[in-house]
DNA sequence: CCCTCCCGCCAATCT
DNA sequence: AGATTGGCGGGAGGG
């Protein structure tokens, strides 16, 4: 072995208690992926190893918790597992592709074990935290329900994903959650969604953001005026915004909703609706109308649109998380706004 | 009090 | 057998 802990690494204490004056913030699992995210990201093509070992310890945590960070990134292309004990950096640039994938594969809720005679290998899988990362995302991705601009709200997320049967099983629900907390911060990291609470209930969710990440100074003219108060940091800092309450709980929802955002929220001063126009080509592609989505409430599928990226776009990406990446170090050291 | 979710035990798998 | 992976949920921190 010789994992040369000898000297203390320059980084935090890896393996203290939870007692420790670090407040629960600074070890969060969003932030932790932020600075792995930092680590490693590359912009040019350049696809750089990850090792485990290596990453934990720059990273100042213990293996367990890079797994975590590791195990979902995969799941959307970011990473690849080259080895034991290493990844490959993929980069941005391979998450539009992943994501297709993921789309094209269509939402399909685990075959559940009753006629199964697979090995219970399965149900290792079933359960991993890669699979649920990118069934949460294709619950965007894939049906028109959440897709596009709409939010999920935890138990409605966790619902969906598990069986009919098991959402009522509170022990179980409860843990699905805890696994989608997790989810959730690593894909807020990357900014692939964004938390945010809904007016009335209170109640927080999830909102897709794509990849349709809008720089503040980037192209002004896609965003109508006022083009600040959008800068998303990483880690925990999370932005507040108010959108249109999905309260009710799971609903089968059987009509193609097509995504309409009548947001008529009023108060927020900017809804986030200027999409796809930056840097990006909205390419409508009205085919890619059949996903196989088994069971349950999963036939609809409405606004069938595949934004097309390009190179100008992720170069764009990098910057803003260059950019955001200094905004939040400075936010860290005055602790205030 | 309830929402978040860190932490690390330890089982399943892989070498 | 030892090393890797990573499910899982107790229970602490924070609003």
């Amino acid at each position: 072995m010789a994992s040369s802990a000898a000297a203390a690494p320059p980084l935090e204490p890896s393996t203290t208690k939870r007692n420790s004056s670090y407040s629960r913030k600074q070890k969060s699992l969003s932030l932790l992926c932020s600075n792995f995210l930092s680590l490693y990201n590359r912009d040019d093509g350049a696809t750089s190893l990850i090792g485990l070992d290596d990453a934990a310890s720059r990273l100042g945590v213990v293996r367990r918790r890079i797994y975590d960070i590791v195990n979902v990134l995969e799941g959307v292309g970011l990473l690849a597992r080259k080895s034991k004990n290493t990844y490959t950096w993929k980069g941005f640039g391979a998450i539009p592709n992943a994501l297709k994938e993921l789309k094209e594969e269509g939402l399909d809720l685990t075959p559940i074990p009753t006629c199964s005679n697979n090995p219970l290998d399965d149900t290792k899988r079933e359960k991993s935290l890669a699979l649920l990362a990118q069934n949460f995302v294709k619950l965007f991705v894939c049906s028109g329900f959440a897709a596009e601009s709409k939010s999920i709200s935890l138990d409605e997320a966790a619902k969906l994903l598990l069986g009919v049967g098991d959402s009522q099983n509170v022990s179980v629900m409860r843990t699905k959650v805890r696994r989608i907390y997790d989810i959730a911060n690593v894909l807020s990291s990357v900014n692939l969604i964004e938390k945010i609470h809904t007016a009335d209930t209170g109640k927080p969710a999830y909102r897709w953001l794509g990849l349709n990440v809008k720089t503040d100074d980037l192209h002004p003219n896609s965003a109508p005026n006022s083009d600040r108060s959008k800068r998303r940091s990483f880690g925990t800092d999370l932005t507040n915004v108010s959108c249109k309450r999905s309260k009710v709980a799971e609903k089968p929802m059987q009509d193609q909703g097509e995504v309409d955002e009548s947001n008529s929220d009023g108060p927020a001063k900017e809804s986030y609706k200027s999409y796809q126009f930056g840097p990006f080509a909205p390419v409508a592609v009205p085919r890619a109308r059949r996903i196989n989505m088994n069971k349950v409430r999963w036939e609809s599928l409405g606004a069938s649109f595949r934004p097309q990226y390009q190179n100008q776009a992720l170069k764009e990406l990098f910057s803003h998380y260059r950019e955001a990446w200094k905004s939040w170090n400075s936010k860290l050291l005055d602790a205030s706004r």
